[in-house]
DNA sequence: TCTGGGGTCCTAGGACCC
DNA sequence: TCTGGGGTCCTAGGACCC
């Protein structure tokens, strides 16, 4: 019995990216089935949700009412069709699309139907990595199933605990599941094997890999590579000398679709924050007594966070982002690790006395990294994130 | 029409220690 | 006086993702 040296892939691994379809904006369908069919944009926090007309039908608000800095949360596909896509500026997709329905972001809704997915998931496939609030990544690397029956044994049991549809595809890796869950969206199945790589990776967008993005993909345009194909009969020499050796081997072996990350059931947090973008800018001086209030606010809401789930932090840092778009970090190491309002405060205003403040400023964040799991209550006093004098800048 | 909020990972220089 | 290399921590910024 010879012990041979695990191969660049492993073809016996079978790995799921399950991805839900336009997830908030689904959710909100399921709430207000007369929007089927329409363009919906999902976004704008500060605004208010339908209101209720005499008559018992609902009266929802328009894009083209939309006035502030928020940007598109989740678009349906019918707003997607217009040109209105995640990410985008409010204002902007207001101009594209100025009858298309605006409803607020409901995160604790979406929470709970993140939950119901996962759940229905882990009732079949429990090892799953949790990538955010509306998709994830499974092993079925244990499983004999067939990978149609079990993809689709998948999507039916979202569709029951949820109402909602998903896309999935099971490939041999994280990368290909990733791209491949795109493929046939909505209500996506897709199965990709290493052989599928030239057919059916190469003609994408180099883009279209996870961790390639804006800049990535914009450098390599600018040498000629567009697709995932390009990038596969690429040069080494010529990626090492614009990405640098680490970066260039990823690329390198992405464009053969290998990819060995395992599924991580289980991580620690490594950071928490908390930031907010005023509605306007504000003036150090003229608005002190505001964005000192904004700090405070900010310091204690994430003091409850790190008290809620259990963590204490031994670096607190700031952000500031500046009217010009111009962002500035600084972070302080605690001799002690802390977990209460006052210290985070204390923290942060040490880091915003390094920072020269001569433009108004537009978005204000604390963070807590470096973090430690806290001591069992008991342990001895612990402080709490409220009822503390805090005296502020 | 200027661009949210919550994260992770990487790079790079300097301090500091052995 | 000048000269080392390695390791780790701290800090700042940036790319990227959902």
């Amino acid at each position: 019995m010879e012990s041979k040296p695990a191969p660049a892939w492993d073809n016996s691994r079978r790995v799921a990216h399950l991805d839900m379809d336009a997830f908030y904006a689904s959710v909100e369908l399921l709430r207000y089935p007369e929007l089927k069919g329409l363009p919906v944009v999902i976004g704008a926090a500060r605004s208010a949700g339908p209101r209720l007309r005499p008559d018992g039908t609902r009266e929802y608000a328009r894009l083209r009412d939309y006035a502030g800095r928020g940007v598109v949360t989740t678009s349906t596909y019918e707003a997607r069709a217009l040109g209105v896509f995640s990410a985008m500026g409010m204002m902007k997709a207001a101009q594209l699309a100025p009858d298309a329905i605006m409803l607020p972001v409901d995160f604790p809704v979406y929470r709970q139907y993140s939950r119901l997915f996962k759940q229905a998931v882990a009732a079949i496939a429990p090892a799953i990595e949790d990538r955010g609030i509306d998709e994830i990544y499974i092993d079925l690397s244990a499983h004999a199933e067939p990978s149609r029956e079990l993809a689709q044994r998948l999507k039916d049991a979202v569709r029951g605990a949820t109402g909602l549809s998903c896309s999935i595809c099971i490939s041999p890796n994280k990368l290909l599941s990733k791209i491949g869950s795109e493929l046939d969206k909505p209500d996506g199945l897709t199965l990709l094997a290493m052989d599928d790589v030239p057919t059916r990776i190469w003609p994408l967008p180099a883009r279209k890999v996870n961790g390639i993005g804006p800049k990535a993909g914009a450098r390599l345009e600018s040498l000629g590579i567009l697709t995932v194909g390009d990038l596969a009969r690429a040069a080494p020499d010529l990626l090492q000398e614009n990405f640098g050796l680490s970066y260039a081997r990823w690329l390198i072996a992405v464009a053969q679709g290998i990819d060995d990350r395992p599924v991580l059931t289980h991580t620690e947090p490594k950071s928490i924050s908390r930031e907010t973008t005023f509605e306007r800018d504000l003036h150090v001086r003229r608005d002190r007594a505001e964005l000192s209030g904004i700090l405070q606010h900010l310091c204690v809401q994430l003091a409850a966070d790190l008290q809620r789930k259990g963590y204490e932090a031994r670096t607190i840092g700031i952000k500031l982002r500046f009217e010009d778009f111009r962002t500035v970090t600084r972070d302080v190491t605690l001799a002690d690790a802390a977990a209460d309002a006052a210290a985070i405060l204390g923290a942060a205003r040490v880091c915003l006395k390094r920072v020269v403040l001569d433009h108004r400023i537009r978005l204000l964040g604390v963070r807590a990294g470096s973090l430690d799991a806290r001591h069992e209550p008991g342990d001895g006093p612990q402080q709490a994130g409220h009822g503390v004098q805090l005296q502020l800048c």
